[in-house]
RNA sequence: GGGCAAUUAGCUCAGUUGGUUCAGAGCACCUCGUUUACACCGAGGGGGUCGGGGGUUCGAAUCCCUCAUUGCCCACCA
């Protein structure tokens, strides 16, 4: 059958991804095998695929695919996050479109619509991952909502509640206008933005004398219920005990005096809304304040607002401060820049709000997690993310756990009054009944008369249970599964998520299963563009996915995001290094084809080339094996692959294999084809975790495969001990065919042209190369000769002299010249040597190594000068 | 305001305890070559006083100090 000389993945791709699949290759179970387990980073379920997702996800598929082949029991859980604010949000703008409020929709109504569209949309994500080659153990596929997920959250919070750590109170929170719901500290982002400084003037009460405040929120003047100064600052001493009235809401509130204020800032005055700023919150519960809240849920203003009631904030702010110039409270207006928390989700600027939540208490419960990394029982690539790490979790809040949502685990407090505090926690209305009972010592209350908790959980208090609850180790903390998979081995994420995820998840891990969640966290970089901007949507700059894999192979996009991520580096995404990546696969291909098109002879004698040849390749394939160990331990994927990628490319197909190439229609002897075809194994198991396809394409068209003999279930090649001199021997012969070349290049003698060398001085090793120095540099004879030869052209290597005789065609004035250029340099080089040679203070500092090595540098240099000068005096 | 990281060839990055292998790799670039695996190719080549300035040392890309620039994270100054 004609091989295409062209490599085509496409068809490729689907035929092994297919073959696997109904082979049940990535699926794992509890055996005798040691387990290596990874479970993903859930995308969000409506999600589609990104750039960010294919650098993670390849890398895990990396790692997975080379445990698998070291003979581990490789799981990778796949699965995907309700995400409950992004999917919320998306239910409610598409009903929106089709022109249905949520409010005029039931709980059961909404969550209906949202099932569908989970349905409808959700799991394209994984359907994507499978094209990139993920080989992930799809039957355990876990949705954070599935019931059994969904209960050990629940179970999870009844414990915790137990055990003291969660509690509901009245406390300010960040509240998002547009999802209208509470978020944690974590999901509130800060950008900086223009905005300007008001400075108002409040009259005095009983005077006509003016007080100047400065504020951003001029709109909150309405929530004021107070006015603050620093008791040590003169300029206000005389106001001590007055009233000021706020301007266009006319009330009368006090000036009071806390240590808080900065005199040196603004006009060292300060208003008080204790409803909308966390600081004006504390100082109004030290001067028991009145808190006025002026906002409805979605920021538009309340009754408070007086005649802005129903207008946004940011409208209410324009026209208000119009209206304090028409009346003369405006003193002047600065332009100032601010940083402004908005919500990470909707990107609405975040108001702060005092509301009854539900928190979790963080102080006691990471404890654990600090240690863990602090001992080394969990380790960051990069580890400098430790620091980052430590300094939230030694710094921590307690931790807002409600979402007035209803996409997600709703919370499992059923109320029988209305105080905070008449709740009681359990899994069902039914187990609730008697424990309110109790609670409310009131033995009539009836089922009707519980009504539960509205607000869902976070979804991260889902996902931080993901390494235990995918294998149902919070329901059953003993099963098999658990037992056999957790610990997890590697976590793939991005930095991004270090709290949100990664500590959250550490300190669950020993929470509720007393050990940690996973050995390793791998921190991945952001995919940027070559402008080093972040790749979006909004700004177009990302390739899509599918369609890129679909011109350049899985392999090839695989293989070229992985060339330009250093380890934990931010990765500037360039088309070209996936091009290179497709390129790698065509040469890799070719290379195949070449090797398939030999014709073997079981006759004819190995030639010595071709046993030099497979000797070296064999030290040369342990060497890079050797680094590439080293590599993974590190987690430098980047650096592996471009091992393997020199390996095969430069020393495999541009050395390996013209060495043993047989002439143009000529047969290969039976021993240098057996060990090519061994060398291509070795190569194909050791290239397959970076890229799956080809590696499996060639290595089931070399020779028919049974089911239980598909590479990616093969064996990875076992390390051996191998000879470096037989690298640095060949270093030394490659640099001699180097030399041939160069005079080749230099004197326009076409390859096709075959001519003679002489060696002065042979080292030994050298001759076991005479086949292949005349192979690769087309040389007809090889002569040793006891002193230089006249009328050639030379190069030295080491301290050997190379001879190309020329007859009478050479150009003396020219060699010379260059000889002359040669023996300048190496003088220049042996000068400095002797330089360091001659200093005493080097030879009685530095290690007799060291100095060792500068002797025989000197000595090398004065036996290559020493032939240089014998060349010239004979010109 | 605090912290972390980075600064090495045109670009993206290696460079482990200071001294074999220290100034490297890939890409890009230049020259030559269509030799029968591959032009998604082959052979050859140019290119950096390692951000600036001090210091320690026989010796510094590497250690110390300092300055500069960039990125990220954290922080309740109106």
């Amino acid at each position: 059958m004609p091989i295409s000389n062209k490599y085509i993945p496409n068809e490729v791709e689907n035929k092994w991804y297919d073959y696997w699949m109904k082979n049940n290759y990535f699926h794992s179970e509890p055996d005798e095998r040691e387990a290596y387990t990874i479970v993903i980073p859930p995308p969000n379920v409506t999600g589609v695929l990104h750039m960010g997702h294919m650098l993670n996800n390849t890398i895990q598929d990396v790692l997975i695919r080379r445990a698998r082949l070291q003979g581990y029991n490789a799981c990778w859980v796949p699965g995907t996050d309700h995400a409950s604010i992004a999917t919320e949000a998306k239910v409610v703008n598409k009903l929106a479109e089709e022109g249905i409020p949520k409010s005029s929709l039931t709980r059961e109504e909404f969550l209906k619509h949202a099932w569908d569209w989970t349905h409808k949309h959700g799991g394209v994500i994984l359907e994507q991952l499978k094209k990139l080659g993920a080989s992930c153990d799809w039957e355990r596929t876990k949705f954070t909502l599935d019931d059994d997920l969904s209960e050990s959250v629940i179970d999870t919070f009844i414990d915790l509640y137990n055990k003291g750590l969660i509690y509901r109170g009245y406390r300010m929170v960040n509240w998002d206008p547009e999802a209208k719901t509470t978020l944690s500290d974590e999901e509130v982002e800060y950008v900086e933005k223009q905005g300007k400084l008001y400075y108002m003037k409040y009259q005095i009460e009983g005077s006509d004398e003016m007080l100047s405040i400065a504020t951003t929120r001029p709109e909150t003047i309405l929530g004021d219920t107070a006015v603050c100064v620093n008791p040590n600052d003169a300029r206000f001493s005389h106001l001590k005990g007055k009233k000021v009235i706020v301007p266009i809401a006319n009330r009368v509130i006090p000036i009071i005096e806390d240590d808080y204020v900065d005199v040196e800032f603004g006009t060292g005055c300060l208003k008080i809304t204790p409803a909308h700023d966390p600081n004006d919150k504390l100082i109004g519960e030290r001067h028991k304040l009145e808190v006025i809240d002026i906002f409805n849920d979605d920021a538009t203003l309340n009754s408070f607002g007086l005649h802005y009631e129903g207008q946004d904030r940011f409208d209410v702010r324009k026209a208000i401060v119009k209206e304090l110039e028409e009346k003369g409270h405006i003193e002047k207006i600065e332009d100032y820049t601010n940083k402004v928390g908005i919500s990470e989700r909707t990107k609405a600027v975040i108001e702060p709000k005092i509301s009854a939540q539900w928190f979790l208490k963080m102080e006691d419960i990471v404890k654990p997690a600090i240690k863990a990394v602090k001992d080394g029982e969990v380790n960051f690539f990069p580890k400098h993310y430790v620091n980052t790490y430590n300094h939230w979790l030694e710094n921590i809040r307690d931790w807002n756990i409600s979402r007035q949502l209803w996409w997600g685990q709703q919370i499992p407090a059923f109320f029988y009054g209305d105080g905070v505090e008449d709740f009681v926690i359990a899994k069902t209305k039914e187990e609730a009944l008697p424990l309110a009972q109790k609670a409310s010592k009131n033995e009539q209350l009836k089922l009707d008369n519980l009504r539960q908790e509205d607000d869902v959980l976070d979804t991260w208090f889902s996902s931080w249970l993901w390494p235990i609850s995918v294998f149902d180790g919070i329901r059953n903390p003993d099963n098999k599964e658990i037992e056999y998979y957790y610990p997890t081995n590697d976590l793939v994420t991005g930095p991004d998520i270090i709290f949100f995820w990664v500590a959250r998840m550490i300190f669950a891990g020993y929470e509720f299963k007393n050990e940690k969640p996973f050995s390793n966290v791998y921190f991945t970089g952001i995919v940027r563009d070559k402008q080093r901007r972040k790749m979006s949507k909004s700004l177009g700059n990302s390739p899509d996915p599918i369609k890129m894999m679909e011109e350049y192979g899985a392999d090839g996009v695989r293989s070229g995001l992985l060339l330009s991520a250093a380890a934990g580096n931010d990765l500037l995404f360039d088309l070209e290094l996936v091009k290179q990546g497709k390129g790698f696969a065509n040469k890799i291909w070719n290379g195949f084809r070449l090797v398939q098109g030999w014709e073997i002879n079981k006759e004819i004698k190995q030639p010595k080339s071709s046993e030099m040849a497979i000797k070296w390749y064999q030290a040369k394939f342990q060497e890079a094996y050797k680094s590439i160990e080293k590599s993974f331990e590190q987690y430098r994927l980047s650096e592996a692959l471009m091992t393997i990628y020199k390996l095969l490319w430069d020393d495999f197909s541009s050395w390996y294999l013209e060495m043993v190439k047989p002439a143009f229609g000529k047969p290969i002897d039976a021993k240098t084809l057996q060990a090519t075809n061994q060398f291509f194994e070795d190569n194909m198991k050791i290239l397959h975790p970076f890229m799956p396809f080809i590696t499996e394409e060639v290595w089931q068209t070399m020779g028919d495969r049974s089911v239980e003999e598909a590479l990616i279930i093969s064996s990875y090649p076992k390390q051996k001990s191998f000879d470096s001199t037989i690298i640095s021997n060949f270093e030394v012969v490659k640099d001699i065919i180097s030399g041939i070349r160069t005079i080749r290049k230099d004197k326009n003698i076409s390859f096709k042209n075959t001519i003679e060398l002489a060696i002065l001085n042979s080292d030994e090793f050298t001759t076991d190369y005479n086949e292949v120095v005349a192979k690769m540099g087309n040389i007809s004879k090889i002569d040793y000769v006891s002193e230089k030869v006249d009328k050639a052209l030379s190069f030295r290597v080491k301290s050997n002299e190379y001879f190309i005789p020329m007859g009478g065609a050479i150009d003396v004035e020219a060699e010379k010249a260059k000889l002359e250029e040669e023996l300048k340099y190496n003088q220049g080089f042996l000068k400095s040597v002797q330089g360091k040679l001659s200093n005493k203070r080097f030879v009685d500092n530095a290690p007799e190594q060291v100095v060792a090595i500068e002797r025989k540098k000197e000595a090398e240099a004065l036996a290559k000068i020493e032939a240089i000068k014998v060349s010239l005096s004979g010109m």
